[in-house]
DNA sequence: TAGATTGTTAATCGATTAACAATC
DNA sequence: TAGATTGTTAATCGATTAACAATC
């Protein structure tokens, strides 16, 4: 009674993946047949046939042998796994050029796949507070605080300057937020129970900067 | 002579971290010590000192004990392995919300950690070709493979809409840029010797909608 | 049936952490 | 000196892959 996660915890990776999934089987729901095996995401995504299966194991969506996974089923499954049926709200605050980019992502659909949509975007610029972007109102900042707790939201991006972050997420924290997005390049000072997740954006140009480093080295000497 | 890889191969984790090490020290360099200790970075950054250590290793920087590294030398050390000495020019394609939001960042010197600065924006759209957005000029996508050669551009950024990009990409390949950043949602299929990171950058909202479920439901159990 | 596919157990691999000698 | 800090070797941990029996 004490201890019951279902199956196992899930693993950073395995969410992302299982995201993959999703986005191929989706896009394979005009296809005749109804079924689709795990080899075939294998080959689709490159990524290892049997991760598949564990991963796919997580959602408690069983495979027929022979013929693999019913493609629909797949999908509710991943969809529950990941929360993306019940939907959550989420505040943004920040409307600048980022802010209107997630807007606008948030309007097109883009954040379906994660169970999380935007309500409400909050900012203190006056030259925005009171507008409508994509569709979704900017409030003044002051009154985040009071709307969230009425209408329970539990998540907040922040996609203001580095140096309004902590203040920002504080205010978060208060408002009874509980999952925050940080696109500021900022290390958050938070209660140990709020769920931080950092976009840090950039770290993959820094990958690709070191890579290429590598083969532009290499290049230069088997010449 | 075959094989010279200077010191070991760096994981994509220890490039990440690198990064939030160079972004501590940097904000650190009005402080009086110019010394710093992988302790002190692990309480800043909650990440395992040992790891840091290994971490810094990697960019051949050595420490005096008893004292630390000395920050500045370590910063230029994480910088030099990081490849952010000699910058390497990008071309983005697409200048939506998002290309224009990355625009902003490149104009304000965000991408500055990551050694890669975008001197040319590529669109079809007529209403922006010819523009200039924060500072950088809007040019049509025609353009962009005999740009890239004459200019010798490596890296490409890809902000358009998922249906696009393959082509997009491979425009870019074709132009000999080999390492490419894509921000659409979509599956790029490419020769491998192409560097390619996918931002997926809504992954970090699915994770938190996953732990926010895990915790919701915990909480109402306990109650 | 035969063969493809599932799902699980065991083996491998790699990254993180612990332990500790070296050093200033 | 004593104590803090480094850097490295060994141990642990977790995630990925291989192998294989079960099954339709």
């Amino acid at each position: 009674m004490v201890e019951n996660n279902d199956k196992n915890i899930p693993t950073l990776g395995a969410i992302r993946r299982l995201g993959k999934y999703l986005q191929i089987l989706l896009s394979l729901r005009n296809e005749e047949s109804e079924f689709v095996s795990a080899s075939r995401l294998s080959r689709e995504l490159g990524i290892h046939e049997t991760q598949i299966r564990r991963d796919l194991a997580l959602t408690g969506c069983e495979g027929r042998p022979k013929v693999g996974h019913n493609r629909d089923e797949l999908i509710w499954a991943i969809q529950n796994y990941l929360n993306l049926n019940n939907t959550n709200d989420a505040f943004l605050v920040g409307a600048g050029h980022l802010g209107n980019a997630l807007l606008a992502y948030n309007a097109h659909g883009r954040f379906s796949s994660t169970g999380i949509k935007i309500i409400a975007a909050f900012d203190i610029n006056p030259a925005v507070v009171g507008q409508k972007i994509h569709g979704i109102e900017v409030f003044h900042l002051s009154k985040m605080r009071n709307l969230a707790k009425r209408m329970g939201v539990h998540v907040g991006i922040i996609t203001t300057s580095p140096e309004s972050a902590q203040e920002v997420a504080d205010l978060m924290v208060e408002a009874g937020i509980i999952g925050i997005w940080n696109f500021a390049l900022s290390n958050l000072n938070l209660p140990s129970h709020i769920i931080l997740e950092n976009a840090e954006m950039e770290s993959g140009l820094a990958i690709i900067s070191r890579r290429l480093k590598e083969q532009l080295r290499n290049n230069s000497q088997r010449r």
